[in-house]
Order: C-alpha cells, then sequence, then structure tokens
DNA sequence: CAACAACTTCGACTTAGGTCGAGGTCAAGC
DNA sequence: GCTTGACCTCGACCTAAGTCGAAGTTGTTG
C-alpha cells in the first residue's frame, strides 16, 4: 500500500490549480470536488480534480454560478473521469449558454451604439432605456428597469 | 413657490424608474444619486434623477458594479447630470468593456467548440485547460482570478 | 382633527463566493 | 524524538447589492 503518486495534497492542488486552499475546501463543502482521507484526516485528491477546478474556472469565467456548475456536475457518473460523452454533452450545454450570453451582449452593444448615435440625451424614448422587453435581469441584484412610464428630463 | 413641481417624492421615483425605494436609499447612501430634503426630512428628487437611473441600471446590465458607476459619474464636473457629450464619453467606455467581454466569450466558445471536435479527453494539452495565457498573468499562487462578474476599470 | 398612507432611520438579514484566525493534529527531516 | 510546516475543523468575518422590519414622523385628505 504505497501512496500512490496521483493522490496529491490539497497545498499541490492549490498550487497547481491556481484555486486558494480556502476555496477548494469551500467547493468540496459545496459538493463541487471530492477529496479522499488520509488515515490522519489529510485530504488527497486524485488528479482529475485538477480538470475538474478547471472546469469550474471556466464556468464560473462563463459567468455561471457554483451551483450551475454543480448541478452540471451532478450529471456526471460520480466518481469517474468524464468520458468524451459526459464532456461533449457539458460543452454543448455551455455552448448553449455561452452563444446566449453572447448574444446578449450583442443586442446590448449594438442599443448603446444607436443610444450614441442618436444623441438621445432624454433616454425618454430610447431604445436602451427600454429594453426590459428582451432582457432578463442579468445583472447582481438588478431587478429589471422598467419602462419610466414617460416622464424623463 | 418653494415646492416646485418637478421635484419627486421617492415613492414617485421608484415607480417610474422600477427601481425599489430600498435600492434609492441605497445609492443615494452609495453617493451614487442626490436628493433634496423637505423640512420634514422627507427626500425629494429632482427629475434628472430618473436619468441617472437609467444610466446606472443600464451600467448594471453591462456588468459594471456600482462602484464603477460611481467613479464614472464622478469624473463628470460637479457631478452633474450628464449632457450629450458626457454621455457619448461614458458610454464609448461602457462600448469598449462590452466589447472586451464579448471578445472573451467568443473566445471562449470557440475553445470549447474545438475541445468537442478534438475529443480531447485528458485536456492535458487542450486549449481550454490551458487558458492561463491570458487570464492568469496576475502572479504566482493566483487568488486572483475573479469569479463572474468582474469589474470593468 | 383624525386616519392613514407614505415617509424616516437603523440594524439585522440575505445570497454568492469566498477569506481569516484560533486551536489542534499530522508528516517529514535531522 | 523533536521541530517545523502543512494540514484539520469551525465559526466569524468579508464584499456586493440590496431587502426587511420595527418604531417613529410627515403629509394628505375626508
Amino acid at each position: 500500500m504505497s501512496k500512490l503518486p496521483e493522490m496529491l495534497t490539497i497545498g499541490q492542488v492549490a498550487e497547481r490549480s491556481g484555486v486558494p486552499h480556502t476555496a477548494l475546501r469551500f467547493y468540496e463543502e459545496r459538493g463541487l470536488i471530492h477529496s479522499e482521507r488520509t488515515a490522519g484526516n489529510q485530504r488527497r485528491y486524485a488528479r482529475s480534480v485538477l480538470r475538474r477546478l478547471a472546469f469550474i474556472r471556466t464556468a464560473q469565467r462563463v459567468g455561471l454560478s457554483l451551483e450551475d456548475v454543480h448541478d452540471a456536475l451532478a450529471t456526471l457518473p460520480d466518481n469517474r473521469t468524464p468520458t468524451k460523452s459526459d464532456w461533449s454533452r457539458l460543452s454543448t450545454n455551455w455552448q448553449a449558454e455561452l452563444d446566449a450570453r453572447i448574444d446578449a451582449l450583442i443586442r446590448l452593444r449594438d442599443r448603446l451604439t444607436s443610444c450614441i448615435g442618436c444623441g438621445c440625451l432624454s433616454l425618454r424614448s430610447c431604445t436602451l432605456h427600454n429594453f426590459d422587453d428582451e432582457q432578463a435581469s442579468d445583472g447582481p441584484g438588478a431587478p429589471k428597469l422598467k419602462p419610466a412610464s414617460e416622464g424623463g428630463t
């Protein structure tokens, strides 16, 4: 029973992944990653956790929440490395998400462009000002911006 | 006429802007908007606050933090309501921000696509797995990797 | 004038995504 | 076999962007 070379300590994972050890424990608590324990109760990670972490960080970058990631990862078979089809399925979902986000941002940009073009100071009739028809809330706490029922300056 | 017809109560502003009154006080506390007070200490808003709020909500939609917005608004001389050229300048900055985000998302999507295409199970040499070239130049150990909704600037 | 809606402040609470420190344990080198 | 550093748990704290409720005040209107 020699210690398998694939098992990594939390410090090693932190260093290799760039994810702080505090965050690693946090992710584990949230069920995003998993570790074995030594006889002395210390965490030991399979190398595959690095891939998982890349996954997680990527998802965050895309703007997905950890909960989203958790749900996505939960569709993977428990303790094994994702196969090509697992991976493909997840990636496909993410792509849809990405496409949607890209789309939304592009629409927003175009509106902004037209706003600048028109110099619509009052914003009263400005498309940018009245976009709740299309945009769900994407901001932090941002409830949707309702049309200011007229009004303006 | 001490009570000008243009002055709006917090309830009116909330209704017209769609921003909850709690958020209005919160924004005021954060220095994003401003109000006068009646003799009885109640807030009264100039109509221009509606424009400012549209501004703020738009910025949030673009993904900017309230602090970013605060800083942007602070660049306006004497903290006034944006004129056409102010608006144009700020909007241009937001566009840059938007462009950058769109760009990042598109790159990410394309990587994901190529990953699926190549079926690179190991990810070891996969582009998706090795995107630190763009992000992690913040230093070794990189706890700097900000999660989603990074503030621009 | 009395009722009542709208307003005030202040502190506590929320969710997401963590970080920090205290107090204690494990593992490895000399 | 001791020292040192890496690790453990647990609870407190943090920021952002607010929300909620209590207790008290103002303003409007019948």
